[in-house]
DNA sequence: GTCTATAACCGGATAGAC
DNA sequence: GTCTATCCGGTTATAGAC
């Protein structure tokens, strides 16, 4: 049985998590955060101080359940093939679960920079082991690249849909959601296709 | 000569410019951009009424410039190996000079979509252009990609490096100053590089 | 733990002197 | 046109009853 206290707090974050991904720190209002969670306002401060701790609060689950999906997507992965097809499948799978959630990041990361290395830092990501993967194969079929240019392109192609989504949805789409969601189902074989006729030489 | 009113309405666009660019239209405060213009807080109102307006004022100018910009990289292409280059080259380096745009006009995005969408279609930005350039080479040569997908494509691959900015350069590079750089520079040719050796089938 | 009432503060906007 | 002083609304935060 869950205890009181484990319940209003998860109300409040859940709630929290909601407005805060979609207005950010500076637009969210607590106000509307104890209405989403169906409580007093005064409460919000009785469990968690300030604002800028519940954002803290806040910011950390989202960005560390990032931070572990990659991992995960990394852990699964032996040879770049392989590598490219799930972080791509993975990740965008991902992103489509939680379309917020780069904004949310990326909305952050431009107010406080500092603030999300030390993030980053906390957890234990690999960055070596990455780079290793991708550049460990000397071999005649597989492009060159610096291994960070392509982290940087596979990430870039997977995400930007996301934070874009109103230019594309309103202006390339002219709203047609329809045709928007189409576009992003395509995309990940896209993204799979157009990565993979760079990277491995044909034959 | 420039007269007196030009004068203080130009210092003010500018230090609103800086600042809204910096902390986006929540996050900025009147008594900031005053400061960063050297003049009293309450000569912005009697220059642009609201901060509303006056954040108006600076996110179109600093939109209409991105469309004009990408325009002009349009009109200079006739083929598509030439406009994958000369857009690449064109938008990487516009970029290079005002990096902070994409995180102001994202951030925007997400706080205001429809005025974005509606910003756009004022400006006179020719989508089926671009769509026929790309599309109008049925060639054994081309590997028949959507249009839209390697629209999106090019845009994020040139964007990313600078939205995602701290992550890169804190993380990736650990600070390193002079390495981002390096890598911001080698980026343009890199981006053309992968994009061809995806887009054309090689001999 | 939860509520109501209110304090304390901040920031945009205005009035009015110069 | 530019300044000082001030207002007013909204928002975070706290006090105190239950």
């Amino acid at each position: 049985m869950v205890s009181k206290i484990e319940n209003t707090e998860f109300k409040i974050i859940t709630a929290a998590r909601k407005v805060f991904l979609r207005k950010g720190m500076d637009g969210a209002r607590m106000q509307e955060i104890a209405d989403e969670a169906g409580i007093n306002k005064s409460l919000l401060h009785y469990y968690f101080r300030s604002k800028d701790k519940l954002f803290d609060r806040v910011f950390s689950d989202t960005f560390k359940s990032v931070v572990e999906t990659i991992n995960k997507v990394f852990s699964t992965s032996d040879t770049l093939e392989t590598f490219l097809e799930n972080f791509i499948k993975g990740y965008t799978s991902v992103l489509r679960e939680k379309p917020y959630i780069p904004n949310f990041v990326l909305h952050e990361l431009s107010r406080n920079p500092q603030r999300i290395v030390e993030y980053i830092n906390t957890t234990n990501f690999d960055k070596s082991r990455i780079i290793s993967l991708i550049a460990s194969e000397p071999d005649l079929n597989v492009r060159p690249y610096d291994p960070l240019q392509l982290i940087v392109d596979i990430i870039a192609l997977c995400i930007f849909p996301f934070v874009a989504r109103p230019i594309i949805s309103g202006f390339l789409f002219e709203d047609d959601v329809e045709a928007y969601n189409s576009f992003l189902e395509e995309r990940t074989q896209h993204i799979i296709d157009f990565v993979k006729a760079s990277v491995f030489v044909q034959k």
